[in-house]
DNA sequence: CAAATCCATAAGTGTACGCTTATGTAACGT
DNA sequence: ACGTTACATAAGCGTACACTTATGGATTTG
């Protein structure tokens, strides 16, 4: 389930400007692909590591398939970077530590 | 400044191993190097990776290179996170927007 | 029914990446 | 001074990756 190389989905910037535009709201891949210039197949293909990575999930509606950011998806990179707080600026740090502390 | 590929950087699992392991504290490249089993220039270009990424800092002492963890270094992924916190999960999206709130 | 639209998958290609061995530079030890 | 240790860089190699064009399945439209 958690998915190793959810790093390894945001590292091309292709791939992640198609998840910051899906932030926008949901959105078809004819849609998503105005926005670039690239072709559609390579749309379709950056669409499937997000979606293995569990950071976007798929909806059909007859031919069209419309994409949406998963709101969990981030949770595994968030837990990741909460490992490390300790070495944050003591400002960010201190905050963090604070959430730790509120969250039940 | 911004370094654009700290996603690139963590992506490979063995490089972000050597990030981890060096969260442990300040240590050389030998030290470093007994954990894995790969050969010390590999070590070395991982450690250049993560340094070009600002992940990583280097102290000489003689012959000796030490790497510690910068503490800034996970402020861009930080920052890239927290533009996308509205679609976390609502415990931690609601936690992290009374962070934000709370910092001066 | 036929043509068109939406999308995914297959196959091929160039390039980037992670690794190796080989070599070089600098500092230490004897 | 000479060998050794610590590390970096260069060169080469295999593989993974991001893209392309080609094709096919499914749905809608005319």
């Amino acid at each position: 389930m958690l998915s190793p190389d959810i790093f390894k989905a945001l590292a091309d910037p292709t791939r992640r400007a198609v998840f910051e535009r899906l932030a926008d709201g949901e959105m078809s891949v004819t849609e998503l692909k105005a926005g670039f210039a690239i072709s559609q197949p390579a749309i379709s293909q950056h669409l499937a590591a997000l979606r293995g990575a569990g950071l976007v999930t798929e909806r059909r509606e007859g031919r069209f398939a419309y994409y949406r950011v998963d709101p969990a998806g981030l949770g595994p990179l968030v837990d990741w970077i909460d490992r490390y707080r300790s070495f944050w600026p003591e400002r960010i740090g201190r905050l963090k530590t604070l959430l730790k502390e509120m969250d039940p």
